[in-house]
DNA sequence: TATGAATGAGAATTCATTCAT
DNA sequence: GATGAATGAATTCTCATTCAT
């Protein structure tokens, strides 16, 4: 009556990583399905019993890239936001956090910027921007909290826009990974803090 | 003697813009030497008497924008360097310059995540990724070179690091433009204008 | 002793019925074993637990087909052969019930249409072919019986060859019903009751 | 200025000439694109230069069995309707015609088959029915004038209803073809002349 | 030099069938 | 016996590239 027992979930798990370790290396367009399964170790046909499309896969896999990566920073902030050394260490610890991911997360590194060019043109992109767009505001979000936070303590200057600081420090933290995929001289996370700041230290009050 | 020497660069020229445009609008991938050759006007054959291939007119693509548009900035420096207000305001005029590129370009921007794209996965990434690398150090040296003239000056504190912060400024110009990309009611001039005005005061020597 | 026998036989039916809906609606080809098993409301692997192969599930709705509805007007003949009205109206009576099947056969009309699609094309189309033989067999030799009972009686003309005659309106029928399904408006069983007549008139002795 | 100089008119013919007999003999699913560009001589992808797709390539087929096959007959009636022997000698000599075609034509007629068989399921039935009730509508009309010449020349009886008849018709010519398609030792030119000697007595006035 | 007709390698996707449970 | 997860053969269609004219 019940046939071979799995663990759906599990398996459609196991598809994303092996996807998004191929999509990382190779870029969408270069990524076979033939490719995809054979690094999930499953036959080609398994992959459409869990994905409709390619493009659905691929759709998947950023999902699972926004839980496993924006919001894995989201603790710091509730937890610590006031209690250790104030909004401006808060943000250094959160920005710190966002440069410092493990290795392997690096590596994936160059989905991001397939989901870009994903967003960017081709037939689904408005899905795909609005995908991103989900990313972002999370993390435009948590920074703006942080940013608001010190203002009304008066940390911060009554002056700076959280919001707007926040986009753009959305915007700083891709333009690092990319300046360190391009020069692999470059430290991104010692980077970030040197600029950090100096930035902190112009939207303070006693500036 | 050379009746059409002439001609044939400005043919390239004039399929290079077309490739541009079908680039920006379709993707690389989505981008077929047909459309291509059509929006040039010119025979799909035709395309290969000037190209050896797509990737390499991708390149070329590349290359043509570059010199178009990175470039464009420069001579803000150069002459306008210590001149007027300092280097603070210098900068400040650098990268509203950056920002407020004309329309023309504004709708090339999809190109930037397909140069992304293809240094970041694919065969030829290397390549890519150098031409790249390229693009962002002319822009790295224009910004190093204006904090490095205002630290020198005494308008920017000794502690910053020039090459650091201009790295890091790189980035937030393309992540500015991303956010703008995927976010249509942001201004990113705008935005860029309120975080250097914060980021400036906190390099000031006086702060 | 055979506690599930009935089961067995039921559920083959079962099969057959949602796969001649199926291939009814969809065609051959485009039925898929999946869409016969839901409607079947079994599992896919089921179906295979009753028929070796989709092609042989086919053969046998083809077979289900003809015992359902060839037969289904044979016993109009035996009865009524000669008794009410001669074999004119005998004739006039088994055509009106050929054309008058209830809407559910009516619905399954397209399976016609496939069965001489496997007949004339593809592998086992001999096999096919040989049914299609035997079903209009049937029918030919319904109606040549009845030709001849005629002729026999003096109702008909001795000239005429019952069997030639009974292959042509076995054709005939067949072309109705296709005419009827192109043609929404056309009435099957108007037109074949005013064409009878006026074929019965021309095989008529007083002619 | 100019490539190679090809006759695309002839070339789409040679192509639909070779998917005639490829669909004939394996039937619509069985053809493979591969199979007819093997047939025509050329490769897989020039079918594509011509036809959008399979789907069109079979419509394509079907359109010019109707300029081969039904047109052909057309001339028959304008020309010699009334002249040579009246009305009934006019409908033999054209079903006559429709029933001899040659061997070229008789061996594509497991095309009907899967013209049907397109017209009564899948996707784009409606688009295959309508081409049928093009074709079947030249052949009513055809027969339909003859029968109504000969009534209104008092050839044949008032009472008969031409567009029916006709109609009829046009389904036993089918029917006749399905006939011989299953049953070899058939021989349809003979049996129809048979047929319509009897129906023509039927519907004569004298009679 | 310019062209576009021809090509076939390659990729996504479907689905009949198998088989472990 | 019943099931549906797994599979890969097979097929359609795309498109960069070649090359005869």
């Amino acid at each position: 009556m019940a046939p071979r027992k799995v663990n759906k979930r599990e398996k459609r798990e196991q598809i994303i990583a092996a996807a998004a370790r191929i999509f990382a290396e190779q870029g969408l367009q270069q990524s076979t399905i033939a490719n995809i399964a054979r690094a999930a170790d499953i036959g080609k046909g398994t992959v459409y019993e869990y994905f409709p499309s390619k493009q659905a896969l691929f759709f998947a896999v950023m999902e699972w890239f926004q839980s496993n990566i924006v919001t894995e920073a989201e603790p710091l902030i509730e937890v610590n936001g006031q209690s250790e050394g104030g909004a401006g260490a808060c943000l250094r610890r959160y920005i710190g956090q966002m440069m410092g991911h493990n290795d392997e997360l690096r590596e994936l590194f160059p989905l991001w910027m397939e989901f870009w060019s994903a967003a960017g043109t081709g037939e689904d992109r408005q899905e795909f921007a609005e995908a991103l767009r989900r990313m972002y505001g999370d993390f435009r979000r948590h920074i703006a909290g942080i940013l608001a936070e010190g203002r009304r303590s008066g940390e911060f200057s009554d002056e700076i826009e959280p919001d707007t600081i926040a986009a753009v420090l959305a915007g700083t933290l891709d333009g690092l990974y990319l300046q360190a995929w391009f020069d692999q001289t470059f430290d991104p996370a010692a980077a970030a803090d040197h600029f950090i700041l100096n930035l902190l230290r112009g939207i303070s009050r006693q500036c």
